[in-house]
DNA sequence: ATCCTACAATGGACATTGTCCAAGTCAAGC
DNA sequence: GCTTGACTTGGACAATGTCCATTGTAGGAT
């Protein structure tokens, strides 16, 4: 069962195929799909569906809060389904793998007052960035 | 004077005049551009040189490592000259304004083990992001 | 069950950011 | 002042994302 699927129709969504199909290829852990890669996806469920709705639909998953946009390499935005529980991610450099860790610690106690600058600030977000160990083997 | 220019002339670097206005429209503390960016400031002063040129010269003084790459908000990468002395950001979400900032304490060692699957870990970027103080005071 | 209507999907044009390449140009050493 | 290999150029191309007018449809109202 899909638990993205549950926490939307229970705002009021009005539900269609493509949201719906949308919403089960993102669902699960450790996903972190591209747009073009979430498309790929839904269109062997509903070949129809179009780039555009795709994008639109994530857009108001991530608005909705219910998605978080993760730019780990400069190139295609991804998107990760697991909002509802605070995490970092940790990047391999050479393959691209990306995992979910939760560091102990509060990043934001780190920051000093006085390297605030009068910003509010709302939240944090940590990528370490190494190689993973399939990448290791193979250097 | 430009500490940057210093720098990579020291490494022997082929001098053109492309490449000094490159690396003194990025020369300073605070700054960063995006790749574009740097491209207009650059033809202000060298009206014909081309955007592959500033492209080329970005992408070799990241390799040098003398110049750090930025992506902040999943658009356009920035080009940070601040390299000699490590620093994290604080980003504006709404008018895009960063700062360098200084944390204390060590985010590398937030991450236990049993968080690193593995991976050999060679940095953290930590960006915080809230509301600067002009944006809020404009609310 | 059918109809309405506001909201959603479509697809194709367009925008932005970045990469590549063949040909011309030039900095630096001799 | 040559020579040469590295640098620059401009334009084509690629990847990612946005916009919009048109068409379709979910879900409430009747």
């Amino acid at each position: 069962m899909s638990d993205l699927l549950e926490r939307l129709r229970g705002r009021g969504w009005r539900m269609t195929a493509q949201r719906r199909v949308v919403a089960e290829v993102l669902d699960g852990d450790h996903v972190h799909l591209t747009a073009d890669e979430v498309h790929a996806a839904a269109v062997t469920r509903l070949p129809e569906i179009s780039r555009a709705t795709v994008y639109n639909t994530l857009g108001e998953m991530v608005t909705l809060g219910e998605v978080i946009e993760v730019a780990t390499d400069g190139r295609a935005k991804r998107y990760d389904p697991n909002a509802h529980r605070p995490h970092q991610h940790l990047v391999c450099g050479r393959c691209g793998a990306i995992r979910d860790v939760h560091p102990g610690g509060d990043p934001l106690a780190d920051l000093p007052d006085t390297e605030r600058f009068g910003f509010t600030i709302s939240n944090v977000e940590v990528t370490y960035r190494g190689i993973c160990p399939s990448c290791a083997s193979t250097a």
